[in-house]
DNA sequence: CTATATGCAAATCGTTTGCACCTTA
DNA sequence: TAAGGTGCAAACGATTTGCATATAG
């Protein structure tokens, strides 16, 4: 749903502010992201990229998802009974439906978070059963303890 | 938040219903998740359990609430980069604050879905930093798949 | 009595890490 | 050529499983 080639150029760029190198292999990774549909796993994306180069190892994978990760360049969907997925399309959180038959994870379109489960419901069709919804941050100790520790500075 | 009874009951009731067998063990488990403040871990559960069952094996604990979450009542919130967390006091599905700092895990009351963030952060204090919402259900193609395998009997 | 639970140890499996060898810039 | 990346293999760690023994009903 994104011009594959913006998130490409976005996914480039920060890695060269940050100083990072750009190997055919990486940038064979990058592509597979920029295009992810389906939210592939890192598996997938290994197989998917050595297509192109045989000796690409899953670590490689693993360590580039890692700092893209850090970036904010890639959204990770962990699970503990299976293997994380990735969004490269969409980095920012989003919500999604994922079928506990099949495994596949849709990205319901809510411009606001107020319709909810019913309006993801009818857009895909999906009979949700239960749903996950978390906040990820810093509580008030962790605020304090963080703004002691870098000298009053702000983040 | 709940009457610690009620809970309990509730757990020993259904597994009575199921034909599962209440040991001394599994009933001390079932008090610790009536209970359960602060959404343990298994390893957690199994430190409390094992002060009264110094024999008490981590498995037993893992087997009790594969149980207890195919029952929906206990709820599992899932990570991959650290153990699952278990709420036994409020087993339904709902929203919560997870620091990124200490691990802590808190649940907003949100009466309706629609505040959000905004809300979760007010009540909690909490810098949010990023959102995990996740639907849960089946996708069309195995709502129907389910539905032929079970020769149209709804579930 | 008999089906079920316990508890130990071993197996699983996605992910991470260490390290020697390459490569980008 | 120096900082950083690659890829192999080994390590990790939470969870699961097999099986012999114990026990609830």
């Amino acid at each position: 749903m994104n011009p594959p080639g913006d998130r490409l150029e976005a996914m480039l760029g920060w890695l060269r502010h940050a100083g990072c190198r750009i190997t055919p292999q990486r940038l064979e990774i990058l592509k597979v992201l920029a295009v992810s549909e389906g939210h592939p796993s890192a598996e997938t994306i290994h197989q998917r990229v050595a297509t192109h180069f045989p000796t690409m190892s899953l670590a490689t994978v693993y360590k580039t998802l890692a700092v893209l990760k850090t970036a904010g360049q890639v959204l990770e969907l962990e699970f503990s009974d299976r293997d994380n997925r990735y969004d490269g399309n969409r980095p920012e959180p989003h919500p999604h439906c994922i079928c506990q038959g099949c495994g596949a994870i849709l990205d319901p379109d809510l411009t606001s978070l107020d319709a909810l489960a019913s309006l993801a419901a009818r857009q895909t069709g999906f009979r949700i059963q239960s749903l996950r919804l978390d906040f990820y941050g810093l509580c008030p100790a962790c605020q304090a303890r963080r703004a002691a520790a870098s000298g009053n500075k702000p983040a």
